[in-house]
DNA sequence: TGCCTGTATCGACGTATGTCAATGCCTTCT
DNA sequence: AGAAGGCATTGACATACGTCGATACAGGCA
């Protein structure tokens, strides 16, 4: 069971960052972001602020067994292409990974991506 | 200390949502996104999608007492029109409200909404 | 080999978005 | 009352974004 890289010509990135299980950033509440963190953070959210986005998202997170073939998750209403299209784009931020086997190719959440974006949400250090 | 409304003219909703404490959606690993809550969370996300916005977010989440005077948070690197812009969008997404004090007006983190925006990143339901 | 199915890419289109300078409103101080 | 400072709004602009149809590519099957 590898990954194998879609082919994407020279320059697409997929399946990016993939490295390790840090958070990216501090909580939000815990101090100030910088400018690069934001920059990452955001970078994140805007690839789930989508509403088709998002759907697929949580079509691929919470199906069983922790993966989902495309055509498992299609059904939101817009076309095949503009599927891929967000597909690749919650790729690009590091979300999702991808895994072709056969005919079909698979997508997963990104290791650690759930407890990461959780724990920016975590509260502020006791205001006391 | 009551809420006051910043005039923004006819139509223009500031500090919308201010109601209960519904996470507004299911955790996105529990089961697919409905159409309607996709819509409703992924507006939260689009406004923290800004590295600008995300910054202002985090200033005031993260500010002594809960709450920033706009004087203290508008050091991100735009003109103050654009810091008033990005606030006004968060505001409109239901993560921040206003108030004003005399001659300044403070930004605090809409209730609960960093535990319900945590919630969504909850893992799946032990996946047997 | 050739066909069919599943998925990605390309190119084009309309719309939304982030940014600024100019301006207006509200509050306080003189 | 008048002046000054803090913040919001307006209008304009360049760019990014979501969407689609057409097309290309990859793997399985006859």
């Amino acid at each position: 069971m590898t990954i194998v890289q879609i082919p994407t010509g020279p320059g697409a990135d997929a399946n990016p960052p993939a490295g390790d299980v840090v958070p990216c950033c501090p909580p939000l509440a815990q101090r100030p972001l910088e400018a690069e963190e934001a920059e990452r953070a955001a970078a994140m959210f805007k690839a789930l602020g989508d509403p088709v986005r998002l759907r697929l998202f949580s079509a691929v997170a919470s199906h069983p067994g922790g993966e989902a073939c495309v055509c498992d998750i299609s059904d939101v209403g817009v076309s095949q292409p503009t599927v891929s299209h967000h597909l690749r784009k919650l790729r690009e931020a590091g979300l999702l990974t991808c895994e072709r086997r056969g005919t079909w190719v698979y997508y997963r959440v990104a290791p650690s991506v759930l407890a990461a974006m959780g724990t920016l949400f975590d509260p502020a250090p006791t205001a006391r």
